[in-house]
DNA sequence: TGTCCCCTTGACGCATTTCTGACGCAACAG
DNA sequence: CTGTTGCGTCAGAAATGCGTCAAGGGGACA
């Protein structure tokens, strides 16, 4: 699974190679953002957080080599440098001054996005995962973490389990059909229905405040369940 | 700064080109060990544990792509794929198995020597410092030595080996499965998982005041286990 | 050859989790 | 008003998982 919303900085001083790899990024569901000279790119890396920044090394002015150098005094987002030299000494010189790749142009716009791809893994799977919230309670399901307004949750795996199921589906109505499934696999329906139903209680008691009166989880009688949520899956806090 | 003592795993079926990549490599102070096949190199990670992976894309029998994939599913390892062939679609789908970076043959060793120290560069800044610290716990990587309020711990090596699983993952959850490949390799799960379980226990009594009560390593019921570390987050627990 | 240390395996007690059954309550239809 | 149905809660039994202790085996080293 890519990460879909990831941000990208375009540094070239060729308006039609950085429309161009506007075009392809932007098409693969990237946001873009573009810079013409290496001091536009430092002034704009902090404004607009990167996850990636893509560098001409033939810079007017300030080049490439030295713009990483820079960037690399405060911060690690993956620099794949783009240029048109094949001369080893260049490529040497850039990524000991801190780039994560090299391309020499011409180059594939599949592997261009490969690389990117493989560049972004790399930082996404050092930083926490997505992270479902809506009121006060916080679904990491990559760090299996659950919270309550600040407080760690402790549930049971099947508890945790049926949570999982309402956070995938967030806001959908779950029959008790799907739930069942979902949480014990291929069992038959009919004996599992009451277990269905006491894991339900056991997870109010731990979420809700008042379980009487079920504020995230939701029943539709005589159908299935439903959880609540208000907002939609975040980044989790960027550590930088 | 690059760490000399980098242990660097070659893969080819070629024993010429493994040669002169032992050669170029070792001059710079790395420790080289080589393997001819895929199935070998499997074999060979849990032993050798290398920090870095040169693979030849065209092996006889289990192919650099495939290899790639079974090492994803148990380590982060920088793979870098050396290959004869300029086929881009090949390129693609080895970045996207899981490898960091794709050479194609000829290739000048300077370039080879300025990717590896980008690849190897990225993990060391991933681990964070030298040294790890939480509570009264003090962990050094570098200089393997653990200590505990100002006191040396005397860890044997499967409990260090499994503290430092702890230490590169701080703060995220660890499955029985992944603790079990890191520290023992590919061997069976079945089989190991209550010799987690004991290492766990002995680990314990070494760091935690009272093992009955961890502090530091904590269990998920059913699922895994946790090294609690001191957050280093800035942001502030949202209290709204 | 002997010693020591570490790894491994088995057995056992304890805690938690899961499952099952029984009961009360509310909504609804006849 | 009464019976039915579905939902939620409670409590006890069965199953599982976890942690600890102790003994055997194998390798390193003197």
């Amino acid at each position: 699974m890519s990460d879909p919303g990831s941000r990208i900085l375009i540094v070239d001083d060729e308006a039609g190679i950085r429309r161009f790899l506007h075009a392809s990024l932007e098409s693969r569901g990237y946001s873009i953002h573009e810079a013409s000279t290496g001091e536009e790119a430092l002034q704009v890396v902090p404004a607009f957080r990167p996850d990636l920044i893509l560098l001409d090394l033939g810079l007017p002015g300030m080049g490439g080599k030295q713009v990483t150098s820079s960037l690399r005094e405060w911060t690690q987002t993956p620099i794949i440098i783009l240029s048109v030299q094949g001369d080893e000494s260049e490529k040497i010189a850039a990524l000991d001054a801190g780039a994560d790749d090299y391309l020499t142009k011409p180059f594939g716009a599949g592997e261009l996005l490969a690389r990117i791809r493989a560049a972004l893994r790399r930082v996404g799977q050092q930083e926490g995962g997505p992270v479902f919230v809506t009121g006060e309670l916080t679904v990491d399901l990559v760090g299996r973490s659950v919270r309550l307004g600040g407080e760690d949750v402790q549930l049971t795996p099947t508890e945790y389990s049926l949570l999982k199921a309402f956070v995938v589906h967030a806001n959908k109505l779950l029959t008790h059909r799907q739930l069942v499934r979902e949480v014990w696999g291929g069992a038959h329906y009919e004996d599992t229905q009451h277990l269905l139903r006491v894991n339900i209680s056991n997870l109010r008691r731990k979420l809700e405040a008042d379980p009487t009166r079920p504020h995230y989880i939701l029943t539709e009688p005589g159908v299935g369940y439903r959880l609540r949520a208000e907002s939609r899956v975040s980044a989790a806090p960027s550590n930088v």
